[in-house]
DNA sequence: TCATCATTGGCATTATATGCCAACACATAA
DNA sequence: TTATGTGTTGGCATATAATGCCAATGATGA
């Protein structure tokens, strides 16, 4: 990615395209505190960039039927590369699986699972998870209650951010 | 929520937006095979319904500095309301926390944790964290590497997706 | 077959995006 | 202080898109 330095007007449009990621480019500069077309400029910018990487729609997970959570921890026997890079395949092909992370300490992996119900998870933790080669240990945590999940980065709180 | 039944074609809609959430309703019709105006009224209701939370745009951590993620396993003393609802507004007002889920099982609470780097998490571990009130465990795990991470969730698996 | 209801497609209007160019601000050097 | 160069801005004109309205279409049930 090329090394881009953010000014206070970049840190306030890509604030405001985290909060609303369909706000016009009128209404965008106007925020800022631009006009239309340089603000229009310093976005395209940002996503030539890479710092933008693209724009989705959130969706209401219970409101889609995928109403549960959960957090497994994953051991693999050994990190020899061949098991390593099948378990990674293999989890990026799983739609259940929304993030998968290689973790220091505890598990080796940790996964987000999303589910419709508990009957759902058992299926998939029987069925899926549980034939996955190379796996030492499973740990299922489930989430009980979201108590926060931003959907941005708060970028105020970083150095070279003024005001 | 109202209660809404989901077809295909809102289907192929919220799976185009969570890839695309700036595709123009011209665009987005043409890929769900409807013409612009009713492909708007399903958007609108999909957005009036809660089924559609927002648009946002996704940005690269690297790329504004946010290099070091982090997942917390927090153990507080006992879950009596009063301590426990000042973990939970304590934990809201903090940027550096992403995500906050109450668990079952191992640990009380997982926090998603995104900060520069290792210095910048050791700053928020003294000075933040281990000074919130009536904890009595803390466990960091850091994220060696990224394996998988969707922005959206997988409809075509669910039960009612034809096709 | 016919009636009813929901959904669709096309059109006209309004709003928005985008490319172009001249003006402005800032930094550097004389 | 003045001159010069570089990068950024604002405004305008044109192309593209969003949105409301209405008739037409298709599905459902009697």
């Amino acid at each position: 990615m090329p090394e881009v330095k953010l000014d206070n007007l970049d840190r306030r449009i890509l604030a405001a395209l985290q909060r609303d990621g369909r706000l016009s480019n009128v209404q965008l500069s106007e925020e800022v505190g631009l006009s239309p077309s340089p603000c229009l400029r310093r976005v395209r910018l940002l996503e030539q960039s890479g710092i933008i990487r693209g724009y989705h729609a959130e969706l209401d997970r219970g409101g889609v039927g995928l109403g549960l959570t959960v957090f497994v921890g994953i051991k693999v026997g050994q990190h020899d590369d061949e098991v390593d890079s099948a378990f990674r395949d293999a989890v990026a092909d799983l739609p259940e699986v929304v993030s998968c992370y290689l973790l220091s300490g505890e598990s080796d992996f940790l996964l987000q699972v999303v589910v419709p119900d508990l009957p759902a998870y058992e299926r998939f933790l029987r069925g899926t998870l549980l034939k996955l080669p190379g796996i030492t240990d499973i740990r299922s945590n489930f989430a009980i209650s979201t108590v926060k999940r931003e959907t941005g980065l708060s970028l105020a709180h970083l150095p070279g951010a003024a005001g």
